[in-house]
DNA sequence: CGTGCTATTTATAATCG
DNA sequence: TCGATTATAAATAGCAC
């Protein structure tokens, strides 16, 4: 933004780059830091230099990598839904233990409508463009409580497994089961 | 930056202050991004609006988000009837399944637990702003926690299964590929 | 409340020492 | 390579609808 207009693509020239870089960092961390003092909202930018060891951070690093570094990991989960996912393995008798379990979400899911934590997350069914602290926060111990249900879901399958396995055709881990799509 | 010079501090105006927001932190997301292609490094930005239900993250929030509310909205798991089970494959696993009944009730009733914390974080009559940084990290943290916990799992179970193969036609166990160590 | 439209303030790309 | 300088490109505060 100077001299010269500038092409949104990767500056090949290496000193360039690196004065860019250097330049633009400071002045985007100064620009969070004015957002987040003139509005009183939490905010937080982490930018990692191709060389340098520790990303810079703001505001104050530990919390917010944390926050960052598990919002980054999300992503990978979502692979994860599709890695698993593939073609029949056992399919029938656990209709049983489906609709226990069923049940028991359902309770579940009483308790996280009573707690409010959502409709407002739900109901958009897919214009998510942040989490408030708020939805964070709540859905920290949603996730929690699921996790522990595939967790223990995952516990059985794989005693199940050990104990008879089976000849399967197809790749056999249906996770879009746990973490289904829609 | 305009018309006239601001004054580094909370703006008290509350309309001003909206639309200062919306502005500056559209603003900020455009930068981030192009510093991230200008100097191609991993750069993220988190903001917290203080109304908005939903924070807006660069990159990818969206996806994070979406993987979050699918986690959540993960309701009826119809398909997980497709999941397990093949040709009688467990068959005495009522035993388990009652066993995970067992587990998941209490469950339950550990979530009324979370439920009441929950209440008081979130409870005195809309003061969100008690929710600073650290609650929400630690439960992020917690989340990061048990989804590493899931992972392993899954990963015991892709070894389990090598250990005794079953025959298939993929290449359904490269667990790796879904829950990256990085 | 959102949409534009300037007038100015900022951020910076290019340059210089 | 690193600041400091400067000419421009961007961002945006205050207004008008």
């Amino acid at each position: 933004m100077a001299r010269k207009k500038v092409k949104l693509e990767y500056i090949a020239n290496d000193a360039s780059r690196r004065a860019t870089f250097k330049k633009r960092r400071k002045g985007l961390i100064k620009k969070v830091s004015e957002l987040s003092t003139l509005c009183d909202v939490k905010a937080c930018l982490v930018v990692y230099g191709h060389d340098e060891p520790v990303p810079e951070v703001w505001p104050s690093g530990a919390d917010a990598v944390r926050v960052v570094a598990r919002l980054k990991r999300m992503p990978e989960m979502e692979q994860s839904k599709k890695m698993m996912d593939q073609e029949g393995f056992m399919r029938q008798r656990i209709a049983k233990l489906q609709e226990q379990v069923r049940k028991l979400e359902r309770e579940n899911r009483e308790m996280e409508i009573s707690l409010s934590m959502n409709e407002r997350m739900l109901g958009g069914g897919g214009g998510l463009e942040a989490i408030g602290v708020e939805e964070v926060t709540g859905l920290a111990w949603l996730v929690e409580v699921k996790v522990g249900e595939v967790r223990r879901r995952i516990e059985a399958m794989s005693k199940a497994a050990k104990a008879a396995p089976v000849a399967t055709s197809g790749n056999p881990w249906i996770m879009d089961s746990f973490f289904p799509l829609n």
